[in-house]
DNA sequence: GATAGTACCGTCCGAATCAGATGGTACTAA
DNA sequence: TTAGTACCATCTGATTCGGACGGTACTATC
């Protein structure tokens, strides 16, 4: 039984490649970027080197294929191979991956509290709520782009749980903000 | 003006320290690791050799102070120095900090949900129910230790955070499971 | 048709992060 | 004594990260 290698392990970055690539029907590293910013980045962010090395790394592992252009810039070009594509298809899957990890500076900030004064908590908390208001408009502005196209129905649900997000967010802290309003 | 050295950048990690071991006067990494199990850690993880290492980081930036113990297991237990204190201050002060990360392994699947059968997110989202409302039982538990505690009232503050998040997360995927029940 | 400017595109590297294997130390119970 | 179990600490190799750096193609201007 030749290749049934036993995979090191595929990242979240592996899967989001993979599955940009697979989507597109083949993609550069340039052309991922702009996608993950464009839409999953908003929530999670994947650093731009790794869209560059990680396709190497499963076009190693037999997951993707490459295809240098001949002309202008020499893009490489990848393309999902039948494994990529089964990868992919069993992890997308699979119920039983991780729980969410919220990486929020104000909640670290509000946890040690007590360590400053009351008004400096405030005003984070302010802070908090000026920038989760412009996320929110950021991104009503995507959903009017995306909201009722048929092939954006999953991206769409992306979105709207990350508004989801945001918005549970933006509760929290302005009730907050509201309790002891900073003296100016 | 001696001893004002550029600072390399402190990480949320170098917080998190720095606030723990100043909020308990003293600290032995193993206590740290206790604490951070039993808080934050629930929604934003740390690994434990971070928080056996970057004390010691800190100390070599002059912001803890070690100490031997003598007998025993000769722990080395961490307080903070007058300069650790300040730039903790500083950035719990501080209202212009990132903004939060949202690594939801469910929002990469449902991203890429058109790669799949319809059933198979509605496993996913089922599956997502399930893992949140037994996250927000554990939460409840904690709950009934601190709330009204006056020394907890900010960790409380963290942990409704936490419990906001949750629920929105859980109304969103409840919904996604009920609107295509998977066929069993 | 030279020059300059501005997107566009890709690579690289040192530092930080990570999971988890490993190993030792104190208590507890038989 | 011995064995077992918490308790505690370190180390390591692999991966991730941010961002500096450098090159390439278009566009505008004269």
């Amino acid at each position: 039984m030749l290749g049934q290698v036993s995979t090191p392990r595929l990242s979240y970055t592996s899967y989001l490649v993979l599955g940009l690539v697979a989507g597109l029907g083949t993609a550069t590293p340039y052309e991922l970027k702009q996608m993950v910013n464009a839409s999953i980045g908003c929530f999670w962010s994947f650093p731009h080197s790794q869209l560059y090395s990680e396709p190497d790394r499963l076009t190693g592992l037999g997951l993707l294929e490459v295809e240098q252009e001949e002309a202008g810039r020499h893009r490489k070009r990848y393309s999902a191979t039948e494994a990529g594509r089964e990868a992919l298809q069993a992890w997308l899957r699979d119920p039983d991956t991780g729980r969410a990890e919220i990486r929020e500076p104000g909640l670290l900030q509000l946890f040690f509290g007590a360590l400053t004064d009351e008004a400096d908590m405030t005003r984070v908390a302010q802070a908090r709520v000026k920038l989760y208001e412009q996320e929110l408009e950021r991104y009503a502005e995507i959903e009017k782009n995306i909201a009722g196209h048929p092939d954006m129905h999953y991206p769409y649900a992306t979105l709207r749980l990350g508004i989801t997000f945001t918005r549970a967010s933006l509760a929290f802290w302005s009730e907050l903000a509201e309790a002891q309003p900073a003296d100016e």
